[in-house]
DNA sequence: AAAAATATTACTGTATACAAAACGACAGGA
DNA sequence: TCCTGTCGTTTTGTATACAGTAATATTTTT
């Protein structure tokens, strides 16, 4: 069960274990309110109970599996309630980190977010690719503006609430006309960025979220089941 | 993530653990950079080894810690660059809070920022109040405000951002007349949201918040070792 | 046959045991 | 003196053992 993603073979076993679960929960491999048993994971791994423990410790602070007292983890189950707060978070500090990295964004990192801007408008054109990669793609244009913020806490608080919503993510990807007025949009914020037009670009990545916003709902009837 | 504060008979050893280190680092005892040695803290603790080490894994996803591979666990060290970029994202996110708060806050809400706000004035006035106390009273009025916004991942966040600076924020409180300006800045807190008005509640945090960031960076010399 | 009582299982929570890496001290050689 | 290699200690990383509890199956009682 080997998950080097991009990591070295010195990587303690709770972190291989770490990424391995939350890219299957992310990927929806393991469904909301799947119970994560300490045993057959550590079967299932190759590994004994502890690095799994770990790993369920450092999910739970990240939100991503629950416990349950003296029964275990399970993955979280997220409300529409919960994604909209988390939305309302994400909104209020990707304004910050456009606002931000107006100010702050180097050339070079202005050349990193066409570059990712363009390897995204490609998977869209390509009509068979992949929808993992496609957000992957996605994630990473975001990721240039991050970065551009030079705000490391920043950074990893707007990583992390990406996180809580991935799932819906993909779903709203499927769409075929929401991926080209994402591309639109990603080219709004680009050039408001490069012009470093704060008023507009402000203005954009607002409208960008609040289209996500919209998709997401849209898209999910979900909520309750216990 | 974890907020029990109710110490009870059933809770996990592990919470136990992370409580009480947490309370340690936050109140110095513990001291930046300093190593957490698992064997010293479990007999000094009275337990195993493993439940210390579940609450590191917790700790190190708060931030409070930080792993060197294969040397375990240490306090972690906070820069000025560090603190900065905290107050920037607490900035914004203090803002939105605010700006919910005043939609959303209930009669009931507004009361116990009230109460909380006096528990905070009596302490100041008190002379000899205790440190430690006037902190957590500081931190009682926030939370009101925070629990106003209905928004529980926004509320999980600023409560993990302010602890990153708890540290800092009790060295500040040292200073008698920061203390009164402190319940000056809360009363026109107050009146803002009790009126609904967000402007002003939006103003008033701000220069709160700029304040605080005032303060803590006039009182660090600190920066940089190892 | 249904409900209550009891045994059984399965799992978590905690402790302990073991292996291997990192650090420090000391000795020997250039 | 300085380098270097080895040994012993300390400490982490991982596995396993044990205890207690919640869930489930089974038996008993009515």
């Amino acid at each position: 069960m080997v998950n080097d993603n991009e990591i070295n073979e010195f990587m303690p076993l709770r972190e291989v274990v770490f990424l391995t679960l939350r890219k299957s929960i992310l990927k929806g491999e393991l469904h909301p309110g799947e119970r994560l048993m300490e045993i057959s994971l550590a079967n299932k791994l190759g590994v004994s109970r502890t690095p799994i423990r770990e790993a369920i410790r450092m999910l739970e602070h990240e939100g991503l599996v629950v416990m349950k007292p003296r029964r275990g983890a399970q993955v979280a189950k997220i409300t529409v309630q919960e994604l909209n707060d988390v939305l309302e978070v994400r909104k209020s500090l990707e304004t910050l980190a456009i606002l931000k990295a107006c100010e702050r964004m180097t050339e070079e990192d202005i050349a990193a977010m066409r570059t990712a801007e363009r390897n995204f408008e490609e998977l869209v054109v390509d009509k068979d690719s992949d929808l993992t990669e496609l957000a992957e793609a996605d994630v990473a244009f975001h990721d240039t503006i991050y970065q551009g913020t030079k705000n490391r806490r920043l950074i990893q608080i707007l990583a992390n609430l990406r996180e809580q919503m991935y799932r819906f993510r993909i779903e709203y990807l499927k769409d075929e006309e929401m991926r080209s007025s994402l591309v639109t949009e990603h080219k709004a914020i680009i050039e408001a960025v490069c012009s470093r037009d704060t008023d507009k670009a402000v203005r954009y990545i607002a409208q960008h979220i609040d289209n996500q916003q919209k998709a997401i709902n849209a898209s999910i009837e979900v909520g309750s089941e216990e």
